[in-house]
RNA sequence: GCCCGGGUAGCUCAGGGGUAGAGCAGUGGACUGAAAAUCCUCGUGUCGGUGGUUCGAUUCCGCCCCCGGGCA
């Protein structure tokens, strides 16, 4: 593979929920021709437009999206989709000489972009049902098979986060190898960072605080509960990937009539900021070679190509 | 005005003569296929104010202030 021309250098667009990604990197689209790519865990999924801040028919008109909203509620997904989806979105730019941004807030998703992914095989459902079943009866024993058989990754995870212990026990049952040495294994980044223009966004607390309540607001005003509303018919399922996006339960809550609107609100917009948190933990130590962008401070598409490697 | 209850961590509250503790919020962190998930760490605050009793008071007593509720 020969380096891209340099029109056609991706560039990655990473930062907190609310803090304006979406904004700028349209406004970085309209500069080239580009297309907008999504790195968002939830904004793929068709039955959320409105709660995951999804673009609109406006932002679709500017340039080309790829990879927003075309997972169904009940389908499964993951970081290794993503990247393969991914990849012939990548290819596609190329063929058509126009610039990938890749947006989004997904930190996991950026890192096994740029660093790679190991290359382990899909968990058959089977063995993800049994996982749960374990997982829901007898956490435990999660623990003591992973212990027995892979001592070597049961040393090397945290096993009191029964997410992870299931995982590898997974890889293990369904691999009969286990996660650490599939994990060891090298492995090459479909776009290391060197060949990208690479942005975190960042801003004050408080900023991003404020930005997160106000963008609640116009989630409802939008028509978020009539969203919900629907997905309820569609087939509402609290434990699905589709169904944990932020301010779901909170507003089914409220449908139901556990929860008075403002209740159901303080909290969705409390777990928005939480998970704000961990996505400024993670671009902080998970992604040091990325070019930081104050977004407090209304960065333009101009400002960037000053900023950083563009 | 009188009577009762209460004023303790940002919030809700527990405790009780040897200067305090939980939940929530918040902080820092971990995390390579469910990641908007999952998990770990971190709690000094004039215990409303002021006088007194006491070796010692946030805890007991007096007075004052504030917030509920009741009686006038």
């Amino acid at each position: 593979m020969t380096s891209s021309p340099a029109p056609a250098r991706p560039i990655l667009l990473a930062g907190p929920t609310a803090c304006g990604k979406s904004a700028l990197a349209l406004s970085l689209a309209r500069r080239t021709q580009a297309c907008v790519i999504n790195a968002d865990a939830l904004q793929i999924y068709a039955c959320w437009k409105i709660l995951t801040a999804r673009p609109g028919p406006d932002e679709l008109e500017v340039c080309p999206h790829a990879l927003y909203g075309h997972v169904g509620i009940a389908e499964r997904y993951s970081v290794g989709r993503w990247v393969r989806e991914l990849e012939a979105v990548l290819e596609d730019c190329a063929a058509r000489g126009i610039r990938p941004i890749i947006v989004g807030g997904t930190g996991l998703y950026f890192t096994a972009l740029t660093e790679g992914l190991a290359e382990i095989p899909e968990i058959p459902a089977e063995v993800r049902k049994a996982g749960n079943r374990i997982r829901a009866e007898t956490p435990w024993k999660l623990v003591h098979e992973l212990k027995e058989k892979d001592p070597v990754t049961a040393a090397s995870i945290d096993l009191r986060n029964a997410a992870r212990t299931q995982r590898a026990w997974e890889v293990l049952t369904a691999t009969g190898i286990g996660l650490r040495t599939w994990l060891d294994r090298p492995h090459r980044p479909l776009l290391p960072l060197g060949d990208a223009a690479a942005f975190v966004m960042e801003g004050p607390s408080a900023w991003l605080r404020a930005r997160i309540e106000n963008r609640f607001a116009e989630m409802l005003e939008k028509g978020a509960i009539e969203e919900c509303r629907a997905v309820l018919d569609a087939g509402y399922d609290p434990d699905t990937p589709s169904c944990r996006a932020l301010g779901a339960r909170e507003l089914m809550s409220f449908i139901a009539g556990d929860l008075p609107l403002e209740a159901a609100v303080e909290r969705a917009v409390i777990r928005t900021r939480q998970y704000a948190k961990r996505q400024r933990t993670w671009f902080r130590n998970r992604m040091q070679g990325w070019t930081r962008v104050p977004a407090h401070a209304g960065v333009t598409a101009d400002d960037l190509v000053h900023l950083g490697p563009a």
